[in-house]
DNA sequence: TTTCAAAAAATGAACGTTCATTCATTTTTA
DNA sequence: TAAAAATGAATGAACGTTCATTTTTTGAAA
C-alpha cells in the first residue's frame, strides 16, 4: 500500500517531465498527477529534493540492471558491445520520460555533491565492458574518459535528435550504422 | 554607451552560471553583478526571457565565428577537421561559463519553438564541413545525424568530463587522442 | 459479525519566501 | 530647463512546506 503511493508519486513526477518540463513541475501538479493531496508527498518524502532524487537513483537502477543484463561473460566483446548499445537506446526509446528527466536532472538545483559524483553512475556498464575489451586488446588502449565519451557522448546526441525528430532511431539500418560508427571510435585495429 | 551597458548585463548573466547555476539566477543577482538596478534591465531587455534569448544567440554567434575561422576551403579535410576541433575545444576550455550557459539553456524553459531550431545552430560548422567531406569521399556516407552525433557527442561528454575533472583536456595527447578517435568513427576507410 | 474508539493516514487552506516586473520618483544628460 | 536614463520600493503571482482538521484503518470488545 505505503509502496504503491509512493510509486504514484514518483510516476506522477516522470509524466510531467515531458508535458511541462523539469522546471516547471511543482509539488501540486506531482501530487494532482498521482491523485493524493499536496502534503501527502510529505508523508513519503522529507521534500522535493528528495522526491527528487529518489527518482533519479530510481531510474539509473533500472538503466543499469537492464544494460548489464546483457553482459555475457563468454560472448566475444563485440557482441557484448552491440548487446548493450542495444538495450540501452531501447531502454530510452521506450521511455522517453527517463532521458528527457535524466538530462534535465543533470544541471538542476537538486544536485548535491553526494549526488553529483553518482551522475557518472550511469556509465558503469560501459565502464565494465570497455575494461574487458581493453584487457582482450579489443578495444583501444586509450583514457577512459576518451573512450567513455566516444560511445556514450553520441548516444545521448543521437537519442536527442531522435525526440527533436531530425533522425529515427527506431530504423534498425540508423541504429546498426550508429552502432558501427561508435566500434570503430574505440575498436583496435588488426 | 548603450551597448556597453547592454554587454554589462550580459556577461552579468554569464558571470552568475557558474557561481550560482543557471536556475538561482534571479534578475537581482543580474542588476548588481551588472553594476545596475533591477529596473534598468527592462530598458535594455523586455523581459528574463528575452536576456537568456539574445544571450543564447550571442554565444552561438561566438562560437560558430571562431570554430568557422578554421575552415579553409583548400586544406585537406582532415586539417579542417583538426582545426575546428581545436578551436572548438579550446573554445570552450576558455570560457566555461559559455559551456554552461549552453549546456543548461537547451532545456530551460525560455526555450519556445523557434529558438528550439536554433538548438541545432551550433551544428552548422561541423555540418559544413562533413558534406565536403562527404563530396571528398574522405567521409563516411552515413545519414548526417549519426555523423554529427559522432562528432559532437564525444566533445559535449569530454568538456562535461573534464569540467568535473575526471579528465584533463588542456593536456595535448588527451586532445589527440580524442580528436583521432573520433576521426576513426568517421572517415571513409582508404 | 458488529461496534466503536484510538491510531494512522490523508487533506488542503494558510504561511512565508522568492522572484519577475512595474512605475512614481530621482538623477543624469543635452 | 526639458528630455532621457536610471532607480528601487511596491506589487502580485507562484511555489514549497506546514499543520490543524478530517477521513480511513485497525483491532479489541460485545
Amino acid at each position: 500500500m505505503v509502496q504503491d503511493k509512493k510509486q504514484a508519486i514518483l510516476k506522477g513526477v516522470l509524466k510531467l517531465v515531458n508535458r511541462v518540463g523539469f522546471y516547471h513541475i511543482s509539488m501540486k501538479m506531482v501530487a494532482e498527477e498521482a491523485g493524493v493531496a499536496a502534503g501527502t508527498i510529505y508523508l513519503y518524502f522529507k521534500g522535493k529534493e528528495e522526491l527528487i532524487n529518489e527518482l533519479y537513483t530510481m531510474i539509473v537502477s533500472e538503466f543499469n540492471e537492464s544494460v548489464l543484463g546483457a553482459y555475457d561473460q563468454d560472448s566475444p566483446i563485440k557482441e557484448v558491445y552491440r548487446a548493450m548499445m542495444s538495450r540501452a537506446v531501447l531502454f530510452y526509446l521506450n521511455n522517453k520520460d527517463y532521458f528527457s528527466f535524466i538530462e534535465q536532472y543533470t544541471y538542476a538545483p537538486f544536485l548535491f555533491k553526494e549526488n553529483q559524483e553518482q551522475n557518472f553512475m550511469l556509465l558503469l556498464p560501459l565502464y565494465k565492458m570497455m575494461r574487458a575489451g581493453k584487457k582482450q586488446k579489443m578495444i583501444k588502449n586509450l583514457p577512459d574518459a576518451v573512450l567513455l565519451s566516444m560511445v556514450h557522448g553520441p548516444m545521448n546526441t543521437m537519442l536527442k535528435m531522435h525526440f527533436a525528430r531530425k533522425t529515427d532511431l527506431t530504423k534498425a539500418t540508423v541504429q546498426n550504422k550508429f552502432y558501427n560508427a561508435c566500434w570503430e571510435a574505440i575498436a583496435a585495429h588488426n
